[in-house]
RNA sequence: GGCCCGGUGGUCAAGCGGUUAAGACACCGCCCUUUCACGGCGGUAACACGAGUUCGAUUCUCGUCCGGGUCACCA
């Protein structure tokens, strides 16, 4: 037995399985050729981040147009970081945008699949058996550095400028420590990590091909890196490495503030044996702030969080529309020549990734949304309201629930038509939207009369219509109607003639029509006002046309 | 500071040595229109800078500047 092999075993002295063992429980997956295995390893210190999801969609899409698994991995080595709930809020932000998980952790402590624990405080076992084979080759020792050693290196290299930080030649007091040392340190009980020793060497150089960013050129690691903290926990390099290979990733999408850990992660990946998977790194999804940019962050920007988007009443459809938009730019063209497609029948390309971090456009995604929101049906748009008003909005919830019959004839106003309307971006509009349907919410405003025309023309305007109107008339029977009211008022009812000549007339239709509405809805920009009379119904129309004209005479 | 990555209109972006330098959002104007919209058309607006390579550079090389990331027993 070799002196590193009873050190091995010195540390390790509950470890029962070994590597081939590990091989055989989690055997390379039998998926056909091409299909990919993604994963997103979060860890649980917090809500789930909107570039959390971005980078959970496109694993998932990388694993769903090849066939491939996507399977979701806690990453909880953190004890000291990690927030209650913090599981199931990455869980619940998933699901809430439809991002199916295929394997792994699936609910509270629920997980599937067969190359679990997918949690990685339940994996002890599996790190302590690979690291105890690094041991026993020689690839990794046990290093006694306290706290302040530490930091007292640091300093050191700080103040010498050593361009290299971290533990390695001469530094790395344990790397060469005789075995009688470490034995009776360890007899002492003193608390160590195990670190890698490293067989890099700082006059080489690694490359590798991102598939986002293409080739990149970095010195070789050197570092004696923490493999496992001083309480048997792993760090996350380590954990990477065996987890992605024992759990048969092919391809590793993650943040690019990964990017510069990579060399270390290659070796990492050679040290153990194992088979070094395909990396894409994600650039950030970045915020405007007094003419920089920065990454959206956790603490200051309510928007990072995926539940700001809940909440505002963004649909889901419409967030992952946008993210899309941001992933790759050939969608929205893509959109424009399918535009009912489901967005999973997008061939999406991780090679159309943009390489620099694209700023969130909260306005461009409105708009997107506006679009996706366009397409729906009048049920669905009634559905998706009543249950964003469940959470955020009572009272609208209560409104539109009480006659759902009535709240769909609203919504349908041009819907489906080939050129639906696009006034609603995200549900907390839908209140305004619909405020003069309920009298609880309707004011009567009449501040957006036209300004061409004086109150006692308004009230003129509004006798004649109230006269004229005639609930039974159909569209055109109705338009026709407020055309005759036109000409003995001083008015024309062609648009065409008054630009010819305005001076001839006080003005045209759309003056009186706007007068009329606004006497209706309390504004100018509304749907179609047949459609608003004959949701309103004959009495309410009456009154409110009656309540306008007082309120002007006197 | 060392090491990486990036820099095309206000924003997101096509572009891969020769283009009137696409498109989308936003903004402005016009048209259509029976109201409100939708839509259509048009406009303002960009290759960070300096050298080099080349007959020719937004595209290739180098330098400068600027932005971002990273240098933990955090992920």
């Amino acid at each position: 037995m070799t002196e590193f092999e009873q050190l091995a075993s010195l540390l390790f002295p509950d470890v029962t399985e070994t590597v081939e063992d590990l091989e055989a429980r989690f055997p390379v997956r039998n998926l056909k050729e091409g299909a990919r295995v993604t994963r997103f390893a979060p860890s649980p210190t917090g809500f789930l981040h909107i570039g959390g999801l971005f980078s959970a969609l496109i694993s998932k899409l990388n694993a769903a147009t090849t066939g491939g698994v996507f399977l979701l991995r806690i990453e909880d080595t953190d004890k000291k970081r990690e927030i209650t709930d913090g599981v199931s809020e990455i869980i619940k932000g998933l699901n809430a945008f439809g991002i199916d998980i295929d394997e792994g952790v699936v609910g509270f402590e629920k997980e599937i699949g067969a190359y679990g624990p997918y949690t990685q405080s339940h994996r002890a076992a599996i790190y302590h058996t690979v690291a105890k084979r690094l041991v026993e080759q020689g690839l990794a020792y046990p290093c006694f550095y306290t706290e302040e050693e530490l930091t007292a290196i640091r300093e050191a290299q700080e103040t010498e400028g050593t361009p290299i930080k971290g533990i390695f030649g001469k530094w790395a007091k344990y790397r060469d420590a005789s075995f009688e040392t470490q034995k009776a340190l360890l007899a002492e009980g003193k608390p160590y990590t195990l670190r890698l020793r490293s067989p890099g060497s700082e006059d080489r150089r690694i490359s590798f091909d991102d598939l986002i960013k293409g080739k990149i050129e970095m010195p070789e690691n050197v570092q004696d890196v923490v493999l496992l903290k001083a309480d048997g926990i792993p760090t996350y390099h380590f954990a990477h490495a065996v987890d992605d290979h024992f759990m048969r990733t092919t391809h590793v999408i993650r943040g690019d503030e990964w990017i510069s850990s990579v060399p270390l992660h290659i070796q990492l990946f050679k040290v153990c044996g194992f088979r070094v998977p395909k990396y894409a790194h994600i650039s950030p999804v970045m915020k405007e702030e007094n003419g920089g940019k920065r990454k959206l962050s956790k603490r200051k920007d309510p928007e990072a969080a995926v539940t700001y988007y809940a909440e505002q009443g963004y649909p889901k459809e419409s967030v992952l529309e946008y993210l899309l938009t941001l992933a790759n730019s050939n969608f929205e063209d893509w959109r424009r020549a399918n535009p009912d497609a489901p967005q999973s029948a997008f061939p999406f390309n991780l090679k159309k990734m943009s390489v620099s971090g694209a700023l969130f456009d909260l306005t461009k995604l409105t708009d997107v949304s506006k679009n996706v929101i366009s397409r729906f049906s009048a049920e669905k748009v009634l559905a998706d309201t009543l249950a964003w008003a469940g959470d955020y909005d009572a009272q609208l919830a209560a409104l539109l629930g009480a006659d759902e019959a009535f709240a769909k004839a609203i919504f349908s106003i041009d819907r489906g038509t080939a050129k639906p309307r696009k006034d609603i971006g995200k549900w907390n509009e839908v209140r305004d939207y619909v405020a003069y349907f309920y009298e609880a919410l309707y004011e009567n405003d009449l501040s957006a009369l036209p300004e061409n025309l004086s109150k006692a023309d308004c009230a003129e305007i509004l006798k004649a219509y109230l006269a004229a109107y005639d609930p039974t008339d159909d569209k055109d029977g109705w338009f026709s109607r407020i055309k005759a009211l036109c000409e003995p008022l001083g008015y024309t009812p062609n648009v065409k003639e008054y630009k010819k000549n305005p001076a001839a007339f006080k003005g045209h239709v759309g003056d009186v029509s706007t007068v009329i509405r606004v006497a209706i809805t309390g504004r100018r920009n509304t749907p179609d006002l047949y459609s608003i009379l004959q949701i309103l119904g004959e009495d309410a129309v009456r009154a409110r046309l009656s309540a306008a004209m007082q309120t002007l005479e006197g």
